[in-house]
RNA sequence: GCCGGGGUGGCGAAACUGGCAGACGCACAGGACUUAAAAUCCUGGGUUCCUCACGGAGCGUGCGGGUUCGAUUCCCGCCCCCGGCACCA
């Protein structure tokens, strides 16, 4: 008898994988592959079992699909620029470089220790110059196209550090995290991706990710916020201005009794200038400014507004209307104005009964036929037109089209489409990040860097204080350089990119990771994209997924590859609470895989976090429950111990033709048991029952042994040994390799050690999934339950494979259901699946 | 407010296409083994009631209705919990 030493086995298998480089894989064009992805990780220093959870379930898959017969591409990989490391240095003084090339190796070894299956030959650091360098050829592709361009816009500043601070940095009431000091906004020049050139397609996009979970599909899409309607010219009374709206609901214009302007819409500074009470309408102006930026910060806010002075004419009325500004009139959002129609709007009805604007009613549905109280409150339904010129009578959402049709043919407006999505700021004023590719020349403005001159480097900083504008601005090698077109002297761009950026497109370096020329082969991304099994956390279902598929398409139209979606199956994998809370250092709840592996080594941690519930929910820590599932391996390993050493038989099974009753029932479990799991890890990502269902398997295997296993009762292993025939051994030999075969993505360790001990050769990467036989799965007698008007009265065992009216038959004329429908007339016998038989008598 | 997902034993959960609700595990209880304990192996359990017992009857998947021979599953109306978005005109 040999101990299960957990511990020991790690080792022994980690360190045959690394040296039979188990998992390094090359392109093979002659064999189907698997693209299995995990989202990389940002190296905070430690791996909890809540990350870990996610790493587990990748590598299911992966070493599933290996022994189904794919060429299996498993990178792992690290997100490594950003925010923390920064901050780090700031407070201890260690360069962000060291931190996170030490936390990496830290991590690593904690991947490693759980037997996760990488291609560890392909991993990838973004923070190293081999990988940037591609973020800036990206960048100036983009550049290149127009879609990458610099505008003005706010940044979150602290007027005592002198600092730019990101939006997690606002803290409270909206002040320094650091300092406490209130943030004031500031505009800067930034660079911008325009996704929105994209909004359509990507919105267009997500029908087709029919293997996305429908909550991660339906976030997106209202990310997107697609919104059809018209803009419409509304001249300025007396002038030869005129302002323009936006609106989804023209069929209301009649019911617009006033203009609505965002504070910051252009108009407002017009006014201001001509206004005879130019002083305090501009501080009025001001306070509304500062305000709505507040307001972001903090949540919802009081509707205020106040008016101009000025009139506009309502094109469709021909009435003037009043032109206000409002605090909740969203400045980039359509126009930035908008046409209030009180009557039919919740927002427009509370600020005209707040400052007694007139409200009118435009709409009511086809049936009323009553006076409609405007005081009751906005109907915003669609419904008939009242009280509207020429469309009275007409009924919305038809009239729509007609309305909007007509302004056209008049030249006053037309039809449009918004979205909520805007472009993407990637300027960041911090040090660690990709430095922007960017020369600024007085003579010929923004210029790319050369793609020869990539990458461009970022320069060593030795002090990190927190204070001033971007780091790299003080590095006067790094700023002072030359035109790249003139050859006149220049100056560098000094920010750096959003790290959004380098996990945008880091499962595509995976497929080439060290090509020096591109960011990848267009032959390497052809054969292994798309990623056919991603999963991660739900925190990136919005921003990293929708850049990610911006960026594959950008890449589409550079001509590198030639699809559209890069994920084809996603998975958002559940957290792990502790104490009911999400694990977090700071809470100190945090359970570190290590201490676990030391106490019970991979495989259990492995199979616990995969048995306790399904992959997307939520699962509390529960130790007694990872206690179970060390017990379970331990009961899988005394069982196969015990084959080897005591029953043994041939290396593969050997069956002759008679089967006992026993027999065919293990057979029958064996063979389910496959058709289970192999659904189960496969096609429903149900890791859980996968694993109850090997659970069951080594249940009937152990009472199919009756008590012949170690530290059971009853009979003398020996003897029972003796007793077994060739054909149980075959049996046996059967259900045992398919059981340790399946066990072994949940527990590699012990699977390669037992699939040894067995007498394969080869090593589990080289095994085959078993395959089930349909025909063993289906019984030769079944017991059928039959229910008489709902109640099962009788179970009646007959031979399978009876036609129905045959069944039907026999079941009429057994004693048992007899007696229950004696003296009743049998109105219905239905066969249902089951099998189950219902009759119905009254 | 809008959108999405949920609500099943003491607990985590299962039930795949409308067909024996609670598989599998945790915790618990009992038995075997042991001088004893631990470990191991075996057994038990939704709940109420009837029966000495074997066994049987009723009620049970958040609540109220409906469709159906049959509903955790489908339909209508509610309640509660979790997550996302939130003045997008």
């Amino acid at each position: 008898m040999t101990d299960y030493a957990p511990q020991a086995l790690d080792k022994k298998w980690q360190h045959r994988w690394t040296h039979d480089r188990a998992f390094e894989v090359t392109l093979d064009p002659s064999r189907p592959k698997y693209y299995c992805l995990e989202m990389f990780a940002y190296p905070s220093g430690h791996a909890h079992v809540g990350h870990v959870r996610n790493y587990i379930i990748g590598d299911i898959m992966a070493r599933t699909k290996r022994m189904r017969g794919y060429n299996v591409l498993h990178p792992f990989g690290w997100d490594a620029f950003g925010l923390p490391a920064e901050n780090a240095a700031i407070k201890t003084g260690t360069h962000p470089e060291k931190s996170t090339l030490d936390n990496i190796a830290h991590m690593k070894g904690q991947l490693q220790r759980l037997g996760i299956s990488y291609a560890w030959e392909r991993e990838v650091a973004t923070c190293l110059p081999d990988y940037y360098h591609f973020n800036q050829w990206i960048f100036l592709k983009m550049f290149e196209r127009g879609l990458a361009y610099r505008k003005r816009s706010t940044v979150n500043w602290c007027p005592k550090d002198h600092t730019v601070l990101a939006n997690e940095q606002v803290v409270g009431d909206g002040v320094c995290w650091r300092c406490g000091t209130t943030v004031v906004q500031r505009d800067l020049e930034q660079w911008f991706f325009k996704i929105t050139a994209y909004a359509d397609e990507l919105l267009q996009g997500l029908e087709t990710l029919t293997d996305w979970p429908e909550k991660v599909v339906v976030m997106q899409r209202n990310w997107i916020g697609r919104s059809e309607g018209a803009r419409i010219r509304f001249p300025l009374a007396a002038s030869e201005d005129s302002v323009e709206i936006f609106t989804t609901r023209i069929d209301t214009i009649y019911g617009a009794t006033f203009v609505l302007l965002a504070p910051e819409h252009p108009m407002v500074d017009r006014i201001a200038a001509e206004h005879p009470r130019h002083a305090e309408f501009a501080a009025q102006v001001a306070a509304f400014r500062a305000l709505d930026r507040q307001a972001r910060l903090t949540g919802e806010i009081e509707k205020e507004g106040f008016a101009t002075g000025r009139m506009a004419v309502n094109p469709f009325t021909g009435k003037e209307v009043p032109i206000w500004v409002a605090n909740f009139v969203l400045a980039d959002y359509g126009t930035g104005a908008i046409m209030a129609v009180p009557g039919h709007d919740e927002r427009d009805h509370e600020f005209a009964t707040k400052y007694h604007l007139p409200i009118h009613v435009v709409v009511r549905t086809p049936d009323e036929t009553g006076h409609v109280d405007a005081t009751a409150g906005p109907r915003t339904a669609y419904g008939q037109l009242v009280d509207s010129g020429e469309y009275t009578g007409q009924v919305a959402p038809a009239v729509i089209s007609r309305m909007i049709a007509d302004a056209d043919a008049r030249g006053i407006g037309k039809g449009e489409v918004q979205y909520r999505l805007k472009d993407w700021g990637v300027s960041r004023q911090r040090y660690w990040g990709t430095p922007i590719p960017v020369i600024y020349c007085e003579k010929d403005g923004a210029v790319g860097v050369p793609l020869a001159d990539l990458p461009v480097k970022l320069p060593v900083v030795t002090s990190f204080t927190g204070r001033g504008d971007s780091p790299l601005a003080q590095v006067d090698e790094f700023v002072n350089c030359v035109c790249p077109k003139c050859g006149g002297p220049a100056r560098r761009e000094t920010d750096t990119m959003d790290t959004f950026v380098d996990s945008s497109w880091y499962f595509l370096r995976f497929c080439d990771p060290r090509n020096s020329e591109l960011p990848f082969s267009k032959e390497a991304a052809a054969y292994w994209m798309p990623v056919d099994f991603y999963s991660g956390g739900v925190e990136h279902a919005i921003l990293h997924l929708l850049y990610s598929r911006f960026f594959t398409r950008v890449l589409r139209d550079v001509g590198l590859v030639s699809f559209d979606e890069p994920f084809k199956r996603l998975l958002t994998q559940g957290m792990v609470l502790k104490d009911g809370a999400v694990m977090s250092k700071s809470k100190g709840n945090v359970v570190d895989p290590d201490t676990m592996l030391e106490k019970y080594g991979a495989d259990t941690l492995r199979l616990y976090v995969m048995f306790v519930a399904p992959p997307e929910k939520e699962v509390e820590w529960s130790d007694s429950g990872l206690e179970g599932s060390f017990r379970f391996l331990l009961r899988v390993w005394r069982l196969v111990d015990h084959w080897v050493e005591t029953i043994g038989g041939e290396a593969a099974p050997v069956f002759g033709t008679e089967f006992t009753e026993a027999e065919r029932s293990l057979r029958r479990k064996t063979h389910d048991t496959i058709r289970r799991v192999t659904s189960d890890v496969e096609e429903r990502m149900h890791l859980n029952t996968a694993v109850s269902s090997l659970m069951e398997l080594v249940n009937e295997l152990y009472a199919f042994s009756q008590g012949t296993v170690k530290g059971a009762p009853a009979r003398d292993a020996a003897a029972a040994t003796a007793e077994e025939s060739a054909q149980t051994r075959a049996v046996l030999r059967e259900a045992i390799d398919a059981l340790v075969v399946m066990i072994s993505p949940f527990a590699p360790h012990m699977a390669e050690e037992l699939w040894e001990r067995l007498g394969h050769r080869g090593g589990l990467e080289a095994a085959t999934w078993p395959l089930f036989d349909p025909e063993l799965i289906k019984l030769d007698e079944v017991v059928v339950p039959v229910q008489v008007n709902g109640k099962v009265r009788a179970r009646l065992t007959l031979p399978a494979g009876l036609n129905d009216d045959e069944m039907r038959e026999r079941v009429l004329a057994d004693a048992l259901v007899k007696a229950h429908i004696e003296g009743k007339t049998v109105r219905k016998v239905v066969i249902a699946k089951g099998p189950l038989v219902s009759v119905v008598v009254g």
